[in-house]
DNA sequence: CTTGCTAGTGTGACCGGTCACAACCTCCCG
DNA sequence: CGGGAGGTTGTGACCGGTCACACTAGCAAG
């Protein structure tokens, strides 16, 4: 089990003996506290320094009970929103002198249970939770049992021990829906998931009210749902387009679906934006680089982590709840999916539209086109 | 400093009390080593599960030595080798009981540098390192003055005392333009990035050979320098078409370069493939989403984060080198961006080719196009 | 009966830090 | 000159496990 006992690890007391002080005095030193004598630290200083004695935060950890590291779990690290989650709980941590360490489910109920447990045990000082696939109560009562405080992560939880940070997606929603009745659409689709998105609840509910305050009535048969996968998007793309009566326009529930829909209308030569204009949600880092561009919505990944973190802290400093559980703002992206419906033939008959946009430099810039203007 | 006392933590020593037996006893149940007698056994179980006992992963790596924890720290957690390469080491680690914790330097050396240093301090049992931008050197003499072992990623690195795993990118090169010129390709450009790549180091190093091998000669004009990022891909691209002489073909140093180049085409109405066929590298997630799908080389990075981890545990357990450092295979990927050069005017005149191919299911399936084959 | 071996169990030190507390010194004030 | 205050340092316990070793009982072999 033990190691060789190659190089012996150099502790505090050697260090004391070498500097002729007590361990307590070293251990004063490298904490930076209470009053040391300027001899006594110049030579504490030089028998570290000597012996290239560095704390085992092991030991450290042991008696002060903390690790000053959190862990942050997530459902998919291969998708968009990890990585910039990540750095924005990094950033507010390591500023407060906190590690960060990450670690995914993949989608795997029963491995995120595991890796949960794991992080428990290991004694992380706090855990941030993004996208659970178990039921939240479950993980939250983990956490507590353990005494460790948790965060959910773009996700609301009922009950009163379990924190969250939370994105004002139904104001989104009604943003969306208002840009696309603003462009004057009447019929607008709604593509989603089959099943709710553990991450987001159920979109739909949202969109009911979103379309009301856009003085429009909600149309079941406008409601397609599938996988939520690139071929889902495809397949309700197909029944969308097989509609005698198209919508002119649809809200997908992600980015990879309203890329799925694009390709149903590339091969069913329907022109987006012409034909029908397409809002995605996420703005995944490809969604500039589809042809063509698509509109979407920009979650505030990044300060989703940040504030996540900053809520963890003040959880793990015991303080009261600093920052109100407000909803983040989203953003809405406005490329080159999106136009006042019915418009004029431009001349690319038969051909996919939007085939000379450029989208170097984020691809929100140039406008370029010859047809009718998309207003603001 | 110390936490509020909460609930006192449950010992080894209070479960011993209870069960009546030694503290040793019940260190060796819960290490399920040694013979105990199943009377003892069975009521230091109950006392373990009445209490709620968890040992202390802390105090026990305190006293072994081992966290049974391994680092992995990457470059850039965005980037798509990132989560692969994890999965792969997660999966290896996992089954031998360690923990695979993660950590992002942001292609920043300073960063990079403070989180190696972090780990090997909270005693990670050994390191993993992507595409590190510090001298790895450096980096390794760290590790070993630690007395940690420490493994490179991707790279290859001098010196004896640390242990790497490789990829076969010559080879992998050399297929690359024996697809090419297999198509009839003679004048093949190159897309590298000016200053030359962490990750793989010089590419047009492996170009030459691979060149000759394929009877070409190597054509100093045909090698085009720029920022490897979309941007850098496109200014590429705006040089590599004002060429009165064109290249048929164009081999990208990665995927993302290579729909820089593509938007360059879109542009300037250059059909891809028909006037110029392009290969990407890395097969990033979206290079089946672009117009056209684009053709690459698929890296094994699973396979690579398995590789590395394996040679690491090699590494921890002091035994020999069971893995040599084998460069892994490359796959190329045959989409719909190459074609043999001069291609008939297939109808789509000034607009981009490829707009009917769908890519729905990974895009490499369906090629349904309505000229020339692309043989093989 | 002694010896040796094995299974089963207990004792106390130890890993490398921090904590509580005491001891000492110096200085200043009444 | 006594005594409190405050700065500086040392002592030993402690965090929660593991390790080395000692010990006992039971049984077979000599």
């Amino acid at each position: 089990m033990r190691l060789p006992p190659s190089r012996k690890r150099v502790t505090i007391r050697d260090v004391a003996r070498f500097a002729r002080v007590s361990h307590q005095t070293v251990s004063r030193f490298i904490n930076g506290v209470d009053h040391i004598a300027p001899l006594t630290r110049r030579r504490v200083e030089q028998a570290v320094a000597k012996l290239g004695f560095h704390p085992s935060h092991i030991a450290r950890s042991l008696v002060s009970r903390q690790t000053k590291t959190v862990g942050l779990v997530m459902g998919d690290v291969a998708s968009p929103f990890f990585p910039d989650v990540a750095r924005g709980a990094e950033d507010v941590l390591a500023a407060a002198g906190y590690c960060l360490i990450l670690s995914s489910s993949r989608r795997d109920p029963e491995r995120e249970l595991r890796n949960v447990r794991h992080l428990l045990e290991r004694s992380t000082d706090g855990l941030i939770l993004g996208a659970p696939r178990c039921p939240p109560d479950e993980l939250a009562a983990m956490a507590r049992r353990a005494g460790i405080p948790m965060v959910f992560l773009n996700r609301e939880v009922k009950g009163s021990h379990v924190a969250a940070v939370w994105i004002g997606w139904p104001a989104a929603t009604a943003e969306v829906v208002a840009y696309l009745a603003g462009l004057g659409h009447r019929r607008i689709a709604l593509v989603v998931p089959s099943r709710s998105d553990a991450r987001v609840g159920n979109r739909e509910d949202w969109y009911r009210p979103a379309l009301a305050q856009a003085g429009l009535g909600p149309d079941r048969a406008l409601i397609f749902r599938d996988a939520m996968s690139l071929e889902g998007g495809y397949a309700a793309g197909q029944r969308l387009l097989a509609l005698d009566r198209r919508p002119t326009a649809a809200i997908c529930h992600n980015d990879v679906m309203a890329i799925g829909l694009l390709q149903a209308c590339a091969e069913r030569q329907v022109r987006v934006p012409h034909d029908l204009s397409i809002v995605g949600w996420d703005d995944v880092p490809y969604a500039s680089l589809v042809t063509p561009p698509l509109t979407t919505v920009r979650v505030p990944r990044y300060e989703l982590g940040q504030a996540a973190a900053r809520r963890l802290l003040d959880l793990m400093a015991g303080r009261p709840v600093h920052l109100p559980e407000l909803p983040l703002a989203l953003e809405l992206v406005r490329r080159q999916s999106c136009r006042p419906p019915g418009g004029g033939s431009s001349g690319t008959r038969g051909f996919r539209s939007g085939a000379s946009d450029s989208v170097v430099k984020g691809g929100a810039r140039r406008t370029r086109r010859s047809s009718s203007s998309s207003s603001s």
